[in-house]
DNA sequence: TAAATTATTTTGACTACTCAAAATAGCGCA
DNA sequence: TGCGCTATTTTGAGTAGTCAAAATAATTTA
């Protein structure tokens, strides 16, 4: 069985490669697990020797088919742990992931497919991220943020990328939840900022950087 | 923050002094521990050396009231996480145990609290072992057994004091759970023998050893 | 094309935990 | 009083994971 150390290093894996290149520097690898450079070369290399990587000496990492399928349910369990924690015990959404950072790694499976059940098989977490099924399928869908969408258009805010307790408050005091609605009503790429409306008619501006992190889709009918 | 392997050395440490005499000697520690003797040893001059417990060399070690509060909520938490386990999600109760030795390490004391709200603040778990308070009290209570009760009277089950999924199993099977009601009908201490009944008018031999991990109290009224 | 900057890898060292096997202490018993 | 058994402790060694700092490779800039 892999350590938890190993599941962390190979989540992180493959959450840098999702939708980006499929070969992760070992210095993005090491900011995301706050390791020195260093220690994250002598890990993956580890990790490769175990065949759970591919390593690219200074070009990057990518994982095997293994270390997918470990990444997967590594990833399945923190979403479907953060659902739970959310919509059974009531938790803000915005500390459950440090909860689920640790619980990820002492959950069996057992365990996890009755948690499932009782939460009524979700396809997201509460953060709109998708949840990998139990045969490791993962619902990757390219969606629009409110960087790129287009302008005056109703919109329902799908997904917030970012797990940040802060980010995350500021999104939950400003209504903006995945399954809400809005429409952005400018932006001022000089300026750097996108200025929205909620449904509620609140005004509010928001850095470019910010506005990227939250995806929509177009409100249909 | 102590480490898993700390509050398991804690935690056991705990259970081994319960009831009886207050120093665990290095041997009983391993077994429970599944260890060598001498990693004991080691182990228990570092806990010596940080404050967690007192160390009586060739004589047995023993809690500090630091080491004691670590001990009790490890405790707290195993025992909350297995009424959770077998009363929300439904499983069985003789293998929420193995579940329980590793969500105890890391469940955090927010999720705890409404765990145990959710439960309706339990006294006791699936298997009729004492929850510690909050606070850190441990209701101890001293029940007879199955192999001391007196015979011929009507008593309930109160406590299962065995952890493996085997004798659970088998407590399971011949409805001997925590409010069962019963009589023993005889002894036979040459042959180690118990004869029991239970109210659905089933008798039952059992070990005077496996008798003994059955507590029980007399039926009153 | 050469120098400078940046990212990665290597080296040496450290902590936490563990085991195997040898040394020692504390008995009970003759 | 001394012998032998048993439990405990010590010693030496190994694994997993980490950091600081030096070495190296690759890329950018001049
Ligand atoms: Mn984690
Ligand atoms: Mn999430
Ligand atoms: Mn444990
Ligand atoms: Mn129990």
């Amino acid at each position: 069985m892999p350590s938890s150390t190993v599941e962390n290093y190979l989540k992180h894996i493959l959450l840098l490669s999702e939708g980006a290149q499929d070969l992760v520097s070992m210095g993005d690898l090491a900011v995301a697990l706050a390791v020195v450079p260093g220690t994250a070369t002598t890990m993956i290399k580890a990790l490769a020797r175990e065949g759970y990587v591919a390593h690219q000496p200074r070009q990057g990492v990518s994982l095997t088919p293994t270390g997918r399928t470990v990444a997967l349910s590594v990833l399945r369990k923190h979403r479907l742990v953060e659902t739970f924690l959310v919509n059974v015990l009531k938790m803000d959404w915005a500390s459950v992931h440090a909860e689920a950072e640790q619980l990820e790694h002492s959950i069996s499976d057992e365990v996890l497919d009755r948690l499932d059940a009782l939460l009524g098989y979700p396809a997201t977490d509460p953060h709109g991220d998708p949840i990998p099924s139990r045969k490791g399928k993962l619902n990757f869908q390219v969606y629009a943020s409110l960087a790129t969408c287009a302008l005056k258009q109703p919109l329902r805010i799908v997904r917030i990328t970012e797990q940040t307790t802060e980010f995350l408050q500021f999104a939950d005091q400003n209504h903006l939840l995945p399954g809400s609605t809005l429409i952005v009503t400018g932006r001022n790429l000089p300026a750097g900022l996108a200025t929205i409306k909620t449904t509620g008619t609140r005004a509010l501006a928001l850095s470019i950087t910010a506005a990227g992190k939250i995806l929509v889709e177009p409100l249909r009918r």
